[in-house]
DNA sequence: ATATATTTTTAGGTTTGCCTAAATATATTT
DNA sequence: AAATATATTTAGGCAAACCTAAAAATATAT
């Protein structure tokens, strides 16, 4: 009923990279987010398979059964408190806590995640924007949009970064955060960069690369 | 300059084996503490002395160098700084964190700790009464005597008990606690045990083994 | 459709941390 | 001081999780 760091976190990525729609993920695309090689995935593809977590047919990518997909949301669900913990009460920067999160997710015991989430006060949200999964690994979906499709003259609120330690020191650093309101004036169709107004304030040029991993609500 | 689980829970055997006076600690008493066995010790008693951590001669029992007793000293401080967040923070009972802080001892993030000893106010005691060692290792020394050294008629205060999950359910059952004045009503010198007195209400009868794993203040 | 390229798997190797059993060193008893 | 007992180390194995290199399957391009 236990399960290994490594299993956790090739459940993990296997969550992440299927996407909302749940499609089938490569082992390549694996290894590539994990740091490791294809042949090390292969293996764990095949433990994970054998334990009911994923469904696995050789050459032909795999998806997550039921009970992969719960415990890989209840590991998401730890990793998501703890982040919320270390910003709001430890008074961490936002870009500074991905890799403690990454250890703290990984620490086994229920009533402590239990007891962690009472004293938080349920947070809905972590400190990019992304939801908590309930203790049933339910998630609030709400309606957004990718920055990199908001059309020129536009406004909206930023509610969700992804959780890439220099992307968020980055954005830190031109001034965008959780909340900030950004008003498309220029989207560049050379390079699909935009130029953008910050809280009625100061105006930054960002890529699409930047802006691609950037969700707002209007 | 980062060590393994393993490394680290064996420093902290040998630190602790090894009491106030320092003494040599040996192989079988490493195992037995760890629940391991003695081959294995031997292991890694060779990496530590190889890494300068440990004073290592065959058949001559070890103890720790300058290095590994700092080494040793930062893990209790995370053990016991852990331990303190867990019952105050998170109201845990105090038989029930050892399991979750021997986990959450190895995490690793320097700037994590000193944010977790600011977020809790600098506290001075764990839960059971032990000492936190401050950042450099330094530990306050109080002057405290054994319950079992205690004489009958006198009255002393508990302020330090031995942090096994057990011994810590039973004390809460029979109603001592951190803090509770004991009165020795009697000492049966047949088997050491003790009758005590519970603040001055309860009276309970202890046997040496239980005593032994508790201090006291005058 | 065949050739080429890419992806995935298999085969075999390494390190860490554990094990058992046998050998060796030290301690205790007679 | 031998003999016996105990403690420690050595030798050889195992499982987990990684690796490289070669083989096999699948996808793409000519």
């Amino acid at each position: 009923m236990q399960h290994t760091t490594s299993e956790e976190n090739h459940l993990k990525a296997i969550f992440h990279l299927a996407g909302i729609n749940e499609e089938a993920v490569f082992t390549n695309d694996i290894a590539a987010s994990m740091g490791t090689k294809a042949a090390s995935v292969t293996e764990m593809l095949k433990k994970l398979a054998d334990r009911k977590l994923i469904r696995y047919k050789k050459y032909n990518g795999v998806s997550l059964t039921e009970t992969g997909k719960e415990q890989a949301l209840n590991i998401i669900r730890k990793h998501r408190l703890w982040e919320y913990f270390l910003v709001e009460k430890l008074k961490f920067k936002w870009d500074e806590i991905h890799e403690v999160a990454e250890q703290l997710e990984h620490i086994q015991s229920a009533s402590l995640i239990e007891k962690l989430d009472s004293f938080l006060d349920h947070p809905r949200f972590d400190p990019h924007g992304d939801p908590i999964p309930d203790s049933k690994g339910r998630i609030k979906k709400t309606e957004t949009q990718k920055l990199i499709d908001l059309n020129e003259k536009k406004e909206a609120t930023v509610n969700l970064v992804s959780d890439q330690p220099e992307l968020l020191r980055y954005l830190s650093k031109i001034g965008i955060a959780l909340g900030s309101k950004l008003k498309v004036l220029e989207k560049i169709s050379f390079d699909n960069s935009m130029l953008l107004q910050i809280d009625g304030k100061n105006k930054v040029q960002i890529s699409a690369d930047i802006a691609k991993n950037i969700s707002v609500q209007l």
